[in-house]
Formats: structure tokens, C-alpha cells, sequence
DNA sequence: TGTACATCAGTGAACGCGCGTTCACTGATGTAC
DNA sequence: TGTACATCAGTGAACGCGCGTTCACTGATGTAC
């Protein structure tokens, strides 16, 4: 009366899916436990390996399922501001990653933080972790086609050859505009980007910052200026 | 005839943070295990808590010699290169931090990274902690004191207002300059140098950029730049 | 200089905890004819 | 539509692991007189 098997199987995987993060939440990768998730569950330990190969496996699923909520989070915000400025709009895809950081703690320190001990990430990995930053980077990108853009900021010159070489990747994403400069302002903005969050969210900043939503939005609007988005 | 009562208390004490250390090296914070230091000890497991109350008090201790560690090599850096350039002492400074950090990952991120699970780091810890902090705003204090600064660059203005009266507290540290604009770009660095080196070690850029050193020197150099030293 | 006592270092056994994972099993749900 | 069989979900017991911490104890080192 449950539904046919193939139903419910679906619903106790999403709620496998659902209990891993509410432990994220309450106390991080490093103590996420498969004999917990059965107890909330109401089964006996054992049977969650129906649904799960092991606690690796669940955690690889913890992990995509985070980069797509954050990869869907920036690239909504991106979307609703399409039709403000380019500095307005980098701001605000900055705001929704830090906005679905800030709720949920532990899952972005899974995804940015130390790495679980013992937890190898496997290739699966990767894909959906590069949504949010497309999104980020799709604002110079449709900036750039629209040649909205200002001069980049004079201070992140001369790029070094060496690094000028390797910003290739990312002068496919960015794709109209190959100046390794403006390259090299993206991948700053990116890295203060998160940079910040860390700080942030390990209180590192504690004493110094009182702000810190005043504080970031300062940050991503510097780094996007300096990119030249305007 | 292994020395003195005291001598021996106080050799031991070394070797289990060394121990402790070597520890960290190897399996990370989450991992560090009061028995296994006991092991490498040749004591039994009940014995180090003669020298130790616990092992949350041992991650303290661990964590006040690694804040030590990683003050003292930012400080040595910055006297070595006293006589270069504010922007080459800044990047100096920088890179011995970076050095430090390659050298001892798992000592970076206990710092630097994800909270331990189920510690509280109390507050004996917080001191040790401005000591890297503060070699690198020397630089600029050194730089501001002597007149050699440049303006800082236009991209960080307007400061919005509250953050402006935030940022008191650096002030005091820099002391001379007490222009936001100045104050926010030397946070702006400061968060970015550390938003790098945690993107190095978690290998979130993975892919994104082939020479690290090339990337981070940049990246400092340019913060550097902004900041107004040359 | 020698003796009596106090302090300290290290032992060994034990408590209680939670974990991941395996395995043989029962009973229910689905499928083929 | 009914029956025979295969698949699947969940049980319960168990294995083996390592952990932090406590406690009563023995024997060695230091101290006071």
C-alpha cells in the first residue's frame, strides 16, 4: 500500500539523499554516519546498504547534490538580474552563493573546506562543480559579447608570460575576450570570492570585520570593477 | 640517568607535540589519536595524560606551536627582505607563508580550514593567531611611515560608510594611513592571499591553472600593487 | 649523611562508546506462463 | 485468473576496529629534617 517498489524506492533514496544533508548540517562530513541515517530511517543498519554501497558512495552523492543547490542558487540569481547592470548582476551571483553558504554551513565546507579524512572525491565530482563558477564567469562572458566592458584594472599588469600561457581554460569559458589581464582579474575575483567565505565561515575574520554582508559586497563589487564590469 | 626530574618532563612535552605534529602531517586533525601518540611514546595510552589534560587540549597546543610556526617564517621573510621593496617585502612575506603552508598542509588547514568537529578552540588561541596577520600589515605600516606609498588603486571606492567605521580596528594596526579605501584593500589582500592558498591545498583550481607559485605571486603582487606599495 | 615521607611517572585492566560492513535469513512484491 | 518462481527489502546477529578516559596500583625519584 507503500506505492509499487520502484516508487518507494525513489522516495527512500531522496530521503537518504535529505537525511545526509540534515546531518551535514548538524555535525559535518567528518562525523556523517550510515548507522545514523538508518536509525532515522527506522531501519536497522544493514539495510541502508540496499540503498547505498557504502558511506564513501553516499558522500559523493552528499557532494554533487550540494554543487548542484549552490550551482542553482548562482545561476537563478544570475538569471533574475539579467537585466541590471554587469556589476549589479556579479554582485549578485556573489550574494546567492554566499546567501546558500551561510544556510548551510557544513555543506559548503564539504565542498570548499578541508577534505574529509580519508574521502577521496572521484571524478563525478568535478562536472557539477564547475556550475557556479560558469555562472560567475557567464556575466563577464555575456558583458564581454556585448562590449560592456571598461578597461581592466591597471594593477594585475604585466601578466607574467608563464601565466598568460595557462589562462587558456579559462579564455574558452570567458570566450570573447582573450586579454590575460582580464583573465587574471577573473580568477582573483573568483578566489577572493570564496576566500572570503572561508574566512567567514571559520571566523577567522572575528574582531576585525563586523559587517561581513557589507564587507563581501564590498569585495565582489571591488573585484568586479576591477575586472571592468560596470 | 635520564637527566633531571624537570628535564626529562620537559623533553617529553617536545616530543609529544612533535609527535602530535608529525600526526597532523600524516592523517589531519580529525584523525589525531591521544593512544597512537601514546604508542609512538612507548607508553601505555593512560600514561600521557600525565603531560596532557586531553586531547582537545592537545589540539590547542597543536594549534598555538603551528600559529607560532607560521608567524615566525611570515616575520623571519619580512626582516630578510627589509631592505627590498615594500611591493617585493610584501610578496616576500606572502610566499613564506605559502612555503609554510605547501610544507605542512594538514597544519595549514588545522588552522585555516574546516573546525575540527566537537572542538571549541578556546581563546589562547586567538593571539598566537594575529602574529602572521601582522607581519604582513607591517609591511604597509612600514611603507605608510616612511611616505612610500602610491594611491591606492581607484577600484576599491567608494567605501560604503559602515564598513569605513568597521574598519577601526586595522587602523590602529596600520597606524599611519587611515584611509578606508588603503584599509579595505589591504584586507582585500590579506583575504585573498588566504583564499589562494586554500584553494591550492583543496585543489579547487584544479585544472584551471598549471603553476601555482606563478599564479599566487601574481595574485599578491597585484594586491600588493593595489594596496599602493612599489 | 642517612632516613622517612611525599611526589611523581608509568602500568594494566577496564568501561562504554560508535562505527562500517558482511552474512544467512524471512517474508513480501512483482513477473512469466 | 491462477500458479510457480525470481527478485527484492528489511532483519538480526556478529566481526573487528579504534577511540577517550578513569582508576587503583607499583616502583622510582626527589625533598625535608
Amino acid at each position: 500500500m507503500t506505492g509499487s517498489r520502484a516508487a518507494t524506492r525513489a522516495r527512500i533514496e531522496a530521503d537518504i539523499i535529505r537525511i545526509g544533508r540534515r546531518q551535514l548540517a548538524e555535525v559535518g562530513a567528518a562525523a556523517l554516519s550510515l548507522r545514523e541515517v538508518a536509525r532515522e530511517l527506522g531501519m536497522v543498519s544493514s539495510a541502508v546498504y540496499r540503498y547505498v554501497e557504502s558511506r564513501d558512495d553516499l558522500l559523493t552523492q552528499l557532494i554533487i547534490a550540494a554543487y548542484d543547490s549552490l550551482g542553482e542558487a548562482a545561476e537563478a540569481a544570475s538569471e533574475r538580474a539579467s537585466d541590471a547592470g554587469d556589476l549589479s548582476r556579479w554582485v549578485a551571483v556573489g550574494d546567492a552563493i554566499r546567501t546558500w553558504a551561510l544556510e548551510r554551513p557544513h555543506e559548503y565546507l564539504l565542498l570548499y573546506g578541508t577534505p574529509v579524512p580519508g574521502y577521496a572525491a572521484p571524478d563525478d565530482t568535478v562536472s557539477p562543480g564547475t556550475r557556479v563558477s560558469l555562472a560567475l564567469v557567464g556575466v563577464v562572458h555575456d558583458a564581454a559579447r556585448a562590449g560592456r566592458l571598461d578597461d581592466v584594472a591597471p594593477f594585475v599588469s604585466p601578466v607574467p608570460a608563464a601565466l598568460a600561457h595557462d589562462l587558456g581554460e579559462l579564455s574558452r569559458l570567458i570566450d570573447v575576450d582573450d586579454d590575460p589581464a582580464r583573465l587574471a582579474a577573473v580568477l582573483f575575483g573568483w578566489t577572493q570570492l570564496f576566500g572570503h567565505l572561508s574566512f567567514e565561515l571559520t571566523s577567522q575574520t572575528r574582531g576585525m570585520v563586523g559587517d561581513h554582508g557589507e564587507f563581501f559586497r564590498h569585495a565582489v563589487t571591488s573585484s568586479g570593477r576591477a575586472i571592468g564590469l560596470r
